[in-house]
DNA sequence: CCAGCGAGAGATAACGTTGTCTTTGAGGAC
DNA sequence: GTCCTCAAAGACAACGTTATCTCTCGCTGG
């Protein structure tokens, strides 16, 4: 039916149809006041006639600082819930300024984040907003100096001097694990992702300091680090239950790992005897039985605030850069609060 | 320190400090193999020199087609897990075709699919993969003829010839109320969206054709559509629940409506009393207690089948249009396994 | 009545690239 | 040596816009 792709109509053929020159329809496209009512109506008709879609990419190309209304994002995994609540929050405040969004997953893969920005970088988005997987993001230096608007999310950049938006991992991680040592826990173990990721290692650190501010000792038999995926957790979570001397509670350090870690205790039936506090909320956990008791990160305000500050940098705002923390907050379900009683022994038969 | 940007080398740059004419680095760049090794070789030097990036913007301007290697992607909404499993999915294949991608949320409102459509067709993307919402998608009509890909997931376009992949709605919901009544329940509730949405209607067309094929009647007092919260699924089904003659099975048609759903059974502690099925697996639909049967979609499938036609259309294949139909699949995980035994009755003290 | 002005409209060049055509020169056949 | 061929490299125009400059009026004020 359609055949072979007809060519678009260009401004040239509006012009040509509404009798006018060319930059009268361009001024009628882009809204300028200075062109007679009679000239613009005929334009308009012109349009319609020919269903006339402006070429954006040729227009960002002439026009004065190359801007193509357009921003990216590259984020973790745009599938995974925290991602996929900071994509939509920028989301939602792009919109309204007539931005476009680029979206990619990294997948803690720094070879792809620094492929992917190229990439970003050569469709010329005015604006990059990055949750940074590798170890090194210089490579954006010139970037940032040639104009593009830069700030990152969830991790702070390295080797580079730009905006960021984080939680305040640290601090949570601490008020979790202090909301079960006051609740008689000592044996308190940590479940935590890869070390070399920034966050994981803040709140790495949160546990610890809070160990320290209890001026208590840290058993490193109840530490586990790197676990990437739920089956990993449930793993670890299993083999720390099954100690002669086992944690009577558990801190999972990401969204994962609580839900391995729940796996875990679902499988040796100890959900209600052994307290769990879950690092960064997930839909449903106020469904589970118990209650799964969770320090929750609030994405949908760290995409607020990463647009805004973006959208300030690329309006031009060469103030110092900025690194933002955003709070987070305890959310008692039932899980974190279940109290040590009694010895902390293995109870006979489990 | 950085202070105003400054201008960005341009491949004219690059020919003036590798000693070679513009269009041989426009060969280079572009990996044209004749050109002789020592001018490739002082060409990259150059580019490393001034970190040069390509401009794909007016690269798209001038090459033939006018393609921009970007991909648009209309979704409900990123941050819902279908959306998100979708986007995902296609994001993987476009991936590796060196294609980048354009993403916005519709959330229900034809407007915005009409406005966001057009502002992708501006920036001339290569193809458009849309989830459409409002009841007309003709306005891509001219569109499809100037040669832009386009394909519809999850529902399929209206007064619009063009290809859509879909889950198998009908007979996904066949399955469930089926389920329900093979295991002796004679009043199964049926809870929908909004019955504007294609999908919506297809389920409930399947609820009704499982009573006609079991020859059993259907009570239009067990039918409440139009639900598109959870709040509002759990007041309905609280409503349902409360009648003097309740259903004993409910079929929640979509994921929201289901978490409603399960909330008010909750509410009044009928969870293991009262079978429920749900149309579209969510995470942790297994943990909950009963683990709730679900007729899953597979998004994935979806959208690598949506991403594959899109690039065989983009490569140029003009054969008729097809609906692509994917299986859906029953996931028995207990909360649909409820059996009914004894009256239909009202218990009494509940 | 005419210089001067300002606003509306058009002509032209340019953005950074690639398509196409032309030039250059090395190498081979006669 | 001459002619032809062919490959490599460059010159130039063009993609669809917008920035800038110029031109044409109609009006105002003296």
């Amino acid at each position: 039916m359609s055949g072979t792709p007809r060519p678009r109509p260009t401004m040239r053929d509006v012009a040509a149809l509404a009798g006018v020159s060319l930059k009268t329809v361009s001024r009628v496209i882009n809204g300028e006041l200075t062109v007679a009512a009679d000239l613009a109506a005929r334009v308009h008709r012109a349009t319609e006639q020919l269903d006339y879609q402006p070429n954006l990419t040729a227009s960002s190309l002439r026009r004065t600082g190359g801007r193509t209304r357009t921003i990216g994002i590259l984020l973790e995994d745009v599938a995974n819930p925290f991602s996929a609540a900071l994509h939509r929050a920028i989301e939602d405040v792009a919109r309204p300024r007539g931005l476009a969004v680029l979206t990619a997953s990294l997948d803690e893969q720094p070879e792809t984040e620094v492929a992917m920005a190229l990439a970003l970088v050569s469709r010329r988005v005015d604006g990059l907003i990055i949750a940074p997987t590798g170890p090194d993001q210089s490579y954006l230096l010139t970037e940032k100096r040639n104009g593009t608007g830069l700030v990152f999310v969830d991790r702070p950049p390295r080797l580079l001097d730009a905006d960021a938006v984080v939680s305040d991992n640290r601090e949570g991680a601490h008020r979790a694990t202090t909301h079960l040592l006051r609740r008689g826990h000592r044996r308190v173990a940590f479940l935590g992702d890869l070390r070399t990721i920034a966050t994981a290692a803040e709140r790495f650190a949160g546990y610890r300091d809070a160990y320290r501010d209890a001026g208590l000792p840290i058993d490193d038999a109840l530490i586990c680090h790197d676990l990437r995926t739920v089956a990993a957790s449930d793993a670890a979570a299993q083999q720390l239950l099954a100690l002669a001397d086992p944690p009577t509670g558990l801190f999972a350090g990401q969204n994962l790992v609580t839900i391995g870690v729940i796996r875990a205790l679902r499988a040796r039936g100890l959900q209600r005897v052994i307290a769990l506090v879950g690092f960064d909320d997930f839909p449903l956990a106020d469904l589970l039985e118990p209650a799964v008791t969770v320090v929750a990160q609030d994405p949908r305000r760290i995409g607020e605030i990463a647009a805004d500050v973006l959208f300030r940098r690329m309006d031009g705002d060469v103030s110092p850069s900025q690194v933002h923390v955003v709070a987070t907050q305890l959310i008692e379900r039932g899980s974190g609060e279940v109290r040590f009683e009694g010895s902390t022994k293995r109870r006979p038969g489990t």
